[in-house]
DNA sequence: AAAATATTCAACCGCGCGATG
DNA sequence: ACATCGCGCGGTTGAATATTT
């Protein structure tokens, strides 16, 4: 039995369990055949079915139709048993697509517009304080998504922080040039590298510096008390 | 105007983790 | 203790769109 199309399970051919008929265990034999040729049967047609519902299995874009009957799927069943909630809702969807595309699209409260200049700056923040932790960012972004975050992030704010990091890594070697103490320069990458250093840099790129410099200082203090915050749980854990 | 190239972003995939049986 | 399931996360893909040549 061919098994790309009946999954893990590799059958021996119908023909097997109908040529019981001429072994030596006489008297079972006309029972056990019809018993092996039955779940023989009842086994192939459940992975039929199985592949059958895989290969109808809609993805790429979703459609209005679809949106609607995934949106009053989950007023009825919540947000969970993703897998289950695609089935009962009669989507041609896997449970993690409906996931997704709730999560990302149809939840209520969500911003659909442009990444405003305020929102910016957070991400630029959160991203250097926790690197790629999309999720954590969003959850300081109400109504964005991480996906949307990650995607802006690559799309616009990656090419700005590696602008920096080369401007940042030049003046570096410039310095390194000017001043003979080494200690001079590890002071100051050590500023290039801190959140503030990093913010710095940023909001001189940036076009409004006005907000970004009071932003920059409550950031700071935000920080300093996040990180103090790691270091208590952390001394209390011993 | 058309082809080539770059950009954007919704959606998919693999992996790991915790809950459950 | 182990297998399975459901879920969330981050990385990647690819179609649609915009821009450049």
């Amino acid at each position: 039995m061919p098994c790309k199309m009946f999954g893990a399970i590799s059958m021996p051919p119908f023909f097997f369990f109908w040529s019981i008929n001429s072994c030596s265990l006489c008297h079972l034999v006309p029972c056990i055949r019809r018993i092996l040729c039955l779940w023989y049967l009842v086994i192939t047609m459940d992975h039929y079915q199985v592949a059958m519902q895989e290969a109808e299995m809609r993805k790429g874009p979703w459609l209005e139709e679809e949106d609607e009957r995934l949106i009053a799927a989950v007023s009825i069943l919540g947000e969970r048993r993703w897998d289950s909630l695609a089935k009962a809702s009669g989507l041609r969807r896997s449970g993690r697509s409906c996931r997704l595309r709730w999560m990302n699209y149809l939840r209520p409260n969500l911003k659909h517009g442009h990444i405003t200049e305020e929102e910016e700056h957070l991400i630029v923040q959160l991203h250097k304080q926790w690197g790629n932790r999309w999720s954590r960012i969003a959850r300081s972004l109400p109504g964005r998504t991480d996906n949307e975050i990650k995607n802006y992030w690559r799309t616009h704010l990656r090419k700005k922080a590696l602008i920096l990091e080369e401007e940042s890594s030049a003046s570096n070697s410039r310095q390194s040039v000017t001043t003979t103490a080494s200690t001079a320069a590890t002071t100051n990458n050590s500023e290039q590298n801190s959140p503030l250093g990093i913010c710095e840099a940023f909001s001189s790129l940036h076009s409004n510096n006005g907000d970004w410099d009071s932003e920059k200082d409550d950031y700071n203090l935000r920080t300093c008390g996040d990180l103090s915050g790691e270091v208590e749980k952390l001394s209390s854990l011993g």
